[in-house]
Parts: C-alpha cells; structure tokens; sequence
DNA sequence: ACCTGAACACCGTTCAAGT
DNA sequence: ACCTGAACACCGTTCAAGT
C-alpha cells in the first residue's frame, strides 16, 4: 500500500526510469563486482546496467568514492546476515567462538571482490558510515560479552580476545585472497581456519598474563 | 668499470635519457606512492617524474600491472630490510617473536600505501612474483625453524603457529590501516601490537591439543 | 526534483615514425 | 634497441538544458 498507484507496468514516463535509483546503483555495483571484480566497477557501466545515462548517478552520489562506500555498507550488511545464518547452521554446531572465524573466513572466500572493497580505502566518516560503525560496534559489544560469558574474564581481557580472533580471520582471509598462503602441500582455507581457531581457544581458556 | 665510458654527464642523446628507466619507473612509482597513494600512481604521471614520454614504459612493462608488480616486489625488499633492521635494534631486545610481529605493523604504520599495494590484487604468478616467492618462503621457513627450536614443538605445529602470527599481525595492520579499530578509547597501534604478540606467546608456549 | 547530452581533462594502450 | 607524438577508447566530473 505504501508504493506508487498502480500503473499496469508502464513507466511514468519515458526519461523518470525508476523510483529508486540509489538502491538500484548499488545492485548494479555488487553484481558488476561478482563478475568482474573492482577494475570493472565503474560509474558508467554501473549507470549501463541501470539503464540511465552516465551523468545520472551524480543526483545520488556526490562522486564515485560515495557509491563505491554505499556498496561497502551493503556489503556490512550482507555479511551480517551471512554470518548469522552460518553460525546458526553449522553442523556439527561448534564453539561459537570457532564458528565465528569461520563463518567470516567462509564470507571472504563467497565475495572475494566484495570483501576487498568493504574493508580498503580508507573511508572518510561520512554519514553512511556512522550507520555502519555503530552497527559494527553494536554486533561487536555482544561478541565481546560472549567471550567474557565462556571465559569468565574481566572484559578488558575479552576485549583483548575479540581482537585477537578477528585480526587472526582478517588476515588469514586477506592472505588467502592475496594468495599469499602457497607453500609446498598448502591445506585448504577452510581447514587453515579451523586449525586457526581451534589454537585461539587455548588462549581464551588460558590465566591472563 | 661496467659502465658506459665516460661523457662528462652530458647525456648521450637528448632523446636516450637515461640507462635504466625501468629502475627509475619504479623509483618513481615508490615516491607517488608516497607522496598521494595508490589513487595517484598512473603510468603516465610515473613517466613524467622519470622524464619520458607516456607510453616509454612499454618498452619495460607490457602493461600497468606489470610496473605495479615491479613495485610490490621492490616493496617486499624494503619490508625485509626495515624488519632486519627493527629486529636487531629492538630495546629491550624482546622475544624473537614478539619483536617479529611489531616490525612487521610498523612497516605497514610507515608505508600504508605499499603494503596495501604488496598485500592486494591477486597479482599473477609472473616470474618476478616467483623470485619474490621463494625469497619469501626461505624467510618463512627460517622462522618457523626458530619457533620449532624455542617452543621445542613439531614442525608441523611450528607451521601453524607461524601461519597464526603472521595472519594476526597482518589483519592488525590491514584493519588498523581501515580505520576499523576506533571504538571508544582504542589504545595506539603499538601497543595494541604488542599485547597481540604478547598473547601469542601463551599458545607458542601451550601443549599441542 | 530528476534526468539527458555535450563537453573537458585525464588515463591506459597502440602504432607508425624517428635515432 | 629505445624513445616520441599522435591517435583511440574509456573514465570521472561538470553543466546547461529539458520535463
């Protein structure tokens, strides 16, 4: 009921194309990226795919850099909903510490392109990233508060914990992307990401130095 | 003696600039680097601080990938170096594996814009990238040989203690170069660096699970 | 308010031509 | 062998003009 009168499916209008440019910018922007990867993401061919002219965007975005930071942002959420659902299916259900670093291991590996994109470039603080940051924060505290739960530590400690874990999966999944990771008889991603947190509870569940 | 015979500096020809441009492409490359970052470093900008026409680096690089690769691999030199150097004048002189850790956030601190150049696109395994590939596995495999030696483990868990430092270090410093770590009150990387290493220690030190 | 089409400066790449 | 200058296709960005 909230949307527009209904108009048998014919546009508005000839040149007023959709109702949601923005959005449909940043849908064009993940797709391009899956299939060609952060050299094919380009204002025009984002503007290509959602048939309008290439000067459109700018009614939306003040330049390139805020498009590519809204499709960042998506992919925060994405990763969110990805992640959650990974935590929650994982057979044999595991410690959710270890679920965590593989749920995000197994997100890096899925969007490669994307992953990339969200976390490079230093972004500046726009209001977007406002959103993203105290979201981020947000899902952050409750991990935080989990670990301090399992290991009955002070939450400086499980601060110190949650970094660790999380720079840990970080750079193991930016290495593997980088193929970095290719000695001789190199295990897979996902078995380096177990073995990886498996160690990391030994920490969690070792005195505090 | 190998050089030209001298010519009192003046130059052989006004066109024929100098004896090694490909050198000083990626000489130049490091400054832009430097001086604006990655969104700075064109071909055309490198040729003009080299003093050459823009398509003269096609006569060294097939392509602007292929200079990039020059500088990331000239990258992984000056890393290998500023860490020998870090490590030896550590003060207090600090476990060999803790001291390895802070070099390495350091040099990512000191050259943002060259670490993530050396640590991003999945770069082609030409055979710059092989040399650079075995310099860095020999490395690799001194290292875990001192760890296999003070923690008086396998080598195989050797490995993946190493695989864990490396990875916890490099996603410190990936994240802390995007600005992820800046929630209320965050300590300076350094020290976040060290209580990281400091952590670590406890799992070198820990029985195999 | 939202979009277009032309225009500008810049970039990567190619190529015939010069020495 | 190494470099130049012109040329081409593409991109980000701006702007007057249209509805």
């Amino acid at each position: 009921m909230k949307r527009a009168a209904q108009q048998d499916c014919s546009p508005p209008s000839p040149a007023y194309h959709h109702g949601d440019l923005r959005q449909a910018l940043v849908r064009a922007g993940l797709e391009i990226l899956e299939q060609g990867g952060i050299a094919a993401l380009t204002l025009r061919e984002a503007a290509r795919r959602a048939n309008v002219s290439h000067a459109a965007p700018y009614h939306h975005f003040p330049d390139k850099e805020a498009l590519l930071t809204a499709i960042a942002a998506r992919g925060f959420q994405i990763q969110t909903e990805e992640m959650e659902l990974a935590i929650e299916n994982a057979r044999p259900p595991i410690d959710g510490l270890q679920s965590f670093g593989m749920a995000y291991v197994a997100f890096a590996a899925a969007h490669p392109s994307l992953f990339r994109l969200m976390y490079s470039h230093e972004r500046n603080d726009s209001s977007e990233n406002k959103e993203m940051a105290e979201s981020s924060a947000a899902g952050h505290r409750r991990f935080i508060e989990r670990i301090r739960e399992r290991a009955g530590c002070s939450e400086e400690r499980a601060q110190s914990i949650s970094l660790l874990l999380w720079a840990s999966v970080h750079g193991l999944a930016m290495l593997w992307l980088d193929r970095q990771l290719r000695w001789e008889g190199v295990p897979s991603l996902e078995s380096l990401a177990s073995q990886m947190t498996e160690m990391l509870g030994v920490v969690m569940h070792s005195e505090p130095t």
